[in-house]
DNA sequence: ACCTGAACACCGTTCAAGT
DNA sequence: ACCTGAACACCGTTCAAGT
C-alpha cells in the first residue's frame, strides 16, 4: 500500500520507513512548513504514539508520549491540541488505505459485490488499527486532511448504498452512517473476545445478509 | 419490575426507594451480615456511583464517588475492591431483569419469536442501563451473585439458540457467546450516534434477519 | 517558531492510624 | 469490623521562561 509511508508513522509490523512524502509526492499539510527540529519531534511523537497504540492502549496518555519520545509535554500539545487529532494524524494513512478501498469498491460493477468488499475492508482496516476504529466511531474531524478523507469515503459509501438499492439488493432505509455505526459495532463484536479477528467473515456474513431486502 | 429494589439502588428514573430486601425477600448476600453503618455507606457510594452512571460517565473514578458518598475512599475500596465489582453491584438489579426476561424467551412456543423478544430484550436493558452494557461486554464476572446470573443467562441463551437452530430458524455455527457479542455490538452501534435508541427496531431486524439460516 | 518543564488540579491505590 | 484520609505515583493541561 503506497499509502503507509507519510508522516503518520508506520503502523504495526511495518518497518517504520518514514519517508517524508504522501503517495502523490506532495508533503502532507501538517508537515510542511515545519522548522527541521519541529518535524524530527512530531515524528518522534507519532512514533511513540503509535507503539503504545499498538500495545491496545488507546488512552494515548500525553505525558507518557512526550517522555517515550524525549520531548517536553508542551511539545506534544503543540503538535497535537487534542488528543483526538493525535489519533487523526497516526491513523490518516490507514484511512487513505481504507478510502482508496471504497473507490474501488463503488467501482465494482456488482453493486452487491461493491458493498461485501467495502465492508469486509473496513473491518480489515479497523481491525489492524485501532486507531482508525477509534476516529471513525465519532465522526466529526478536527484535522482538514481526515476530514477530507472522511467525506471522500461518506460519498463512496452513497454511491455503493445508491446503487445496492436501486438493484433491489438491499433495504432502503440504510445510509451511509448507518453502514458507519454497524460497521463500528460489528468491529466491538470481533474485539469483545480472545481470537480478534477470528470470527471476521462470519459476523461479515450476518451483517451482509441482514442488510438484505 | 420486581427486581429494581435490591441495594443496586434504583437507575435513571426510578425514585430510588431502597428497600433492603430482593425479589425473594432475602438480603442480597453482599449486604448481609454488614454493621448498620457500613451497610449505609454501601448504599451511599451505591447512589453516588448510579448517579455519575447516569451522567453517561462510565469511568467511575473511585475517588469523586467517595467525596459524593461522603466517605473515604478506603471505604469504596473496602466495599467494591475494583471498579467492575462495583459496576456489577450497580448493575445486578438490570441483570436480573434481563435474566428473567431471558428465561420467559426461552419459554416462548415459537423458537423464532423468543430469540425475537430476547435480543430486543438484551438491547433494551442496556441502553437503559449502560452499566450492564459495560458488564456483559467482558464476561467474567467477580462478584458471585452475578456470576451465578450470567451463567443463568447464558444457560437461556443456549436453549433459545438450539431450539431455533432445531426448527432450522438460524444459521448453525452461532453460539451463546456469539449473541452476546453481536447484541454488543448492536449496542454500540445504538450508542454512536446523536438519537441513541431510535434506530433500535431497524438494526434488530439487521440483525435478527443475518442470524436467519 | 518552537521547545521545555514546572505548576496545579485531579485520579488510582495503599495503608497506618483510628473507633 | 469498619472507617478515614494522608501519602505517593501518575496523568491532563497550561503557561512563563527560554532558544
Amino acid at each position: 500500500m503506497a499509502y503507509s509511508n507519510h508522516d503518520g508513522v508506520g503502523r504495526k509490523g511495518t518497518a517504520g520507513v518514514v519517508a517524508p512524502q504522501n503517495a502523490k509526492g506532495q508533503l502532507p499539510d501538517s508537515s510542511r512548513h515545519l522548522r527541521s527540529d519541529a518535524a524530527r519531534n512530531r515524528r518522534q511523537v507519532l512514533r511513540a504514539a503509535r507503539g503504545l497504540l499498538d500495545t491496545g492502549d488507546t488512552t494515548l496518555p500525553m505525558n507518557l508520549i512526550a517522555r517515550q519520545a524525549g520531548v517536553g509535554v508542551g511539545t506534544v500539545y503543540r503538535h497535537f491540541p487534542t488528543r483526538r487529532a493525535l489519533l487523526e494524524a497516526l491513523s490518516q494513512g490507514s484511512l487513505e488505505t481504507l478510502v482508496e478501498e471504497a473507490r474501488l469498491a463503488a467501482e465494482t460493477p456488482d453493486p452487491a459485490k461493491g458493498l461485501e468488499r467495502l465492508l469486509h475492508c473496513a473491518l480489515q482496516c479497523q481491525l489492524d488499527d485501532i486507531g482508525l476504529a477509534t476516529i471513525l466511531s465519532e465522526p466529526d474531524f478536527e484535522c482538514p486532511e481526515t476530514l477530507v478523507l472522511g467525506a471522500e469515503l461518506g460519498r463512496s459509501v452513497t454511491t455503493i448504498l445508491d446503487r445496492a438499492r436501486t438493484c433491489g439488493a438491499i433495504r432502503t432505509d440504510i445510509d451511509s452512517d448507518d453502514i458507519r455505526r454497524l460497521i463500528g459495532g460489528v468491529h466491538h463484536a470481533l474485539r469483545a473476545g480472545a481470537s480478534q479477528g477470528a470470527h471476521l467473515d462470519r459476523y461479515l456474513q450476518v451483517l451482509l445478509k441482514g442488510l438484505q431486502r
